[in-house]
DNA sequence: GTTCTAGAAC
DNA sequence: GTTCTAGAAC
């Protein structure tokens, strides 16, 4: 039998011009199309967005992000602080909601998706999304960067200084350890 | 970010 | 035999 079945979704802008790479609609943007997804809104202000985590990592998680485009961590400055504070803070409000679990605020070292956003998420990790390696060392080694620490760090530094790409991979592959 | 899979490792 | 890992996805 001739299996031809293959994959060809990820990234296709209807029209199939080329072999061209279309990054319209690119999966490294997802989480801007996410922002405007009425499925995954959970609040939103003039200033920020919050969704639902599409693939949430545990029983509560949520993706804070700025409406300004702040691509990445490095794309940060002084200017940003109040924001980050904002965020932090609307992400602590949304989490008392749920007060019988235990939440962490931080941001992923080294994300995939552009725009920078903020991680609410219960420390449960009860969750059928949460299937590698990756996805817990992401959470609970220090490739999780606790917003308090960038604040400070952006505060105190003027910058966010990022892991190098060998760092965080080496991160993502260490042994699981119980927490 | 996810899914799928071949090959390595166990 | 099963588990783990790294790489491709047109």
């Amino acid at each position: 039998m001739n299996s031809s079945s293959k994959r060809k979704n990820d990234d296709d802008s209807g029209s199939s011009t080329g072999p061209k790479k279309s990054f319209r609609g690119h999966w490294s943007q997802g989480l801007l199309q996410s922002m405007s997804d009425p499925a995954l809104l959970v609040e939103k202000d003039e200033k920020i967005v919050i969704i639902k985590d599409k693939y949430p990592k545990a029983k509560y998680h949520f993706l804070v992000l700025p409406q300004e485009c702040i691509p990445d961590l490095k794309s940060l400055n002084s200017s940003h602080l109040k924001l980050l504070k904002y965020m932090h803070k609307k992400g602590e409000n949304l989490a008392a909601q749920y007060p019988s679990s235990e939440f962490r605020f931080g941001y992923h070292a080294i994300p995939s998706m552009s725009q920078i956003h903020l991680h609410v998420i219960s420390q449960d990790f009860n969750s059928p999304c949460l299937k590698t390696k990756k996805h817990w060392n992401s959470f609970t080694t220090s490739y999780f960067i606790d917003s308090d620490m960038l604040i400070q760090q952006l505060k105190e530094e003027g910058n966010v200084k990022s892991l190098s790409e060998a760092n965080g991979k080496q991160l993502l592959s260490e042994p699981l350890k119980c927490p």
